[in-house]
DNA sequence: CCAAACGAGTAAATCGATTTTTCGTGATTG
DNA sequence: CAATCACGAAAAATCGATTTACTCGTTTGG
């Protein structure tokens, strides 16, 4: 019940110490638990800080400090599963370690990023974790070394000459899809990704092709990449479909692998609006899992990140640097792990309709 | 490229003053945009802030105040799609007031969330926005109380007597769900949901049961509640239908109406394991609209909630609240948007088979 | 014409800790 | 027995702003 405390003002380091009879100096000692206090002191304080329930204030406690203990974490967003986990593995970590986690969505905007990080500079933060929205190589990132900022960067990166870097290993999880799918007997294969996240795309783009090639020197793969937005894909993947209906181009693809979670959704999508099944009339891949694909029938198959592990590793390597870490900047891969859902069978097992036109 | 700044010191405010040749007071004057300061300084103080690149440092800027610009959000998780968006909202809200955002997710904890909610008040915050974990009577609110921190409460609440409360209307929406339902012949529903979050969970089963009984009075509910758990809810689900299925309790339902999110993909996986399809052999909707909703086959029927409303009227009263606003707290209710998609078809309508078990 | 009012600015106090410096006391040592 | 050391604690400086109190001219008003 805290015995009314109601709005009283909360008490200080001094009320401590003349409440206990001691200085202020030594209410902190104890507090940090400076072993060079007297036992019968220590006692005093620590009856006082109880009674009066006294807590260091973190913002006075981080004044004099160069770098405050926080940390500042900047995602693309935060509505999806994967930046939704990794900002709750990010911020029990820096918890962890006694610092606060000021997290914050750059909105899929190179433009806010910079700001938001311009404002984490002026808190002096100890650290940043960023998610880029493109690339290592935008403004933020070039921020962040004009400023001497220390921090790490995540998910869309590969490698920095400045910076830890910390992914998914997406050339090796696209290789075990490209296995997968050329090992069903795929030989004409779809990918979709986003331009805009230019490295993280080719990787899982190369990883695929190099595989795939590698496995089935005939297969066929086309590509379609939206620049920026998604919702240009959503017209730019109906007029592929469109095209290897009616026309020229030769028969569709019997398979179709996103490179990120909104393409395949798109896909999804697409496939509803041409009245195509899975894995009947094609089949489709994601990177990017997600808890609903597998209540979905068919249940849909796709790259699950290591979330934890890369969180784990990004804070590990960002409190390593923060601590006075020497040493060139490392770019660390984590595993994903392929998980072959219904989404996923041989070409030409089902109906393969060519679709009847719903609607 | 700014001039090489490196590692050097940020410019203070006395930096600046010295700079200028004015006090470091005129420097704060101007910075805040008192009027009452000679033109010619002020442009010296505008000239010097320019060439050294100065930025009040926010942390020191709220020392003195009693309450600091920092607003504290808590929410019970940051994966789904509702708490980030909500996050994402809260975020530009605080923003634009200046005001810097410290999200943290309880983990469905009560006991992280009273933690989680010391640590700022330890800070000092200006203010908090609690999605409690279970309801307004946690401990979390109570320790709020306590404490004279200032607050609003939002989603699992209906109303407080200390705190301003902000959550979708949930009965207005079960309402709807139940007109539609009814309309299309449902007759035999099950209503699925989580026990611990009693006020809302209430709300909602009120909302539905109340105008389903007065449009059809003859319409039998079910009521699958699970404790607190969600892994429960699974196996709860299966031997309700186990016992629909072969014996005494009569047919099984046709309609299931899911009052939270998670309760709407164990649903879904139940009629997965079952081979049950939607809406043929048993129609769904549920609470809490998600992106891939739309583009799964069949579609899923969900109540949206308002996102937007619901964190800009909990920012506004927030704000109101902590500029002095006066008068008995007030508990608003967000009208809900209610998309009734495939998954809900008439009953009889479909092969309605008594489910050949997948497997 | 002298006093009250006002305009513009500065010095100093303040916020709540931490850290460095100084000080006093008792114990050790030459 | 005086000089040195060690120890524990207090005093003071510091972090970077804001705010209060006060000073010095210049107006304005009675």
């Amino acid at each position: 019940m805290a015995h009314r405390q109601g709005q009283r003002r909360r008490p200080s380091i001094h009320d401590v110490a003349s409440y206990a009879g001691v200085s202020a100096a030594t209410v902190s000692k104890v507090m940090a638990g400076v072993t060079t206090v007297k036992p019968e002191n220590a006692q005093r304080v620590f009856d006082a800080v109880g009674l009066l329930g006294y807590r260091v204030d973190p913002l006075a406690s981080d004044m004099r400090r160069a770098k405050r203990r926080i940390i500042g974490a900047i995602m693309p967003e935060f509505e999806s599963e994967f930046f939704g986990q990794m900002i709750t593995q990010l911020e029990g970590l820096a918890e962890q370690r006694g610092y606060t986690l000021v997290a914050a969505s750059s909105r899929e905007s190179e433009v806010r990023e910079k700001e938001i990080l311009e404002r984490m500079h002026d808190w002096r933060v100890a650290g940043v974790v960023l998610a880029p929205v493109r690339n290592e190589h935008g403004p933020a990132a070039g921020f962040m070394k004009a400023n001497g900022m220390t921090g790490v960067l995540i998910d869309r990166v590969l490698s920095d000459d400045a910076f830890d870097t910390v992914s998914a290993d997406s050339e090796a999880a696209s290789a075990e899809v490209a296995r997968e799918l050329i090992g069903k007997g795929h030989r004409h294969i779809l990918v979709v990704g986003l331009g805009e996240q230019a490295a993280t795309m080719h990787a899982r783009l190369d990883g695929f092709r190099g595989t795939a090639l590698a496995l089935a020197s005939d297969v066929r793969i086309d590509v379609v990449l939206a620049e920026s937005d998604v919702e240009p894909l959503r017209s730019q993947l109906r007029d592929y479909f469109d095209q290897g209906e009616g026309g020229s181009g030769g028969k569709r693809p019997t398979a179709v692998y996103s490179l990120f979670l909104k393409g395949t959704l798109v896909a999804l999508s697409e496939f509803r609006r041409r009245g195509w099944h899975c894995p009947n009339d094609i089949s489709l891949v994601g990177f990017d899992d997600a808890e609903w694909m597998q209540v979905t029938w068919p249940a849909i198959a796709a790259v699950v990140q290591p979330v934890r592990q890369i969180a784990g590793h990004a804070m590990d390597a960002l409190f390593a640097r923060i601590e006075g870490g020497e040493g060139p900047p490392r770019a660390r891969l984590e595993p994903c792990q392929v998980l072959m859902r219904e989404s996923v069978g041989s070409p030409g097992n089902g109906p393969h309709s060519g679709g009847g036109h719903r609607q």
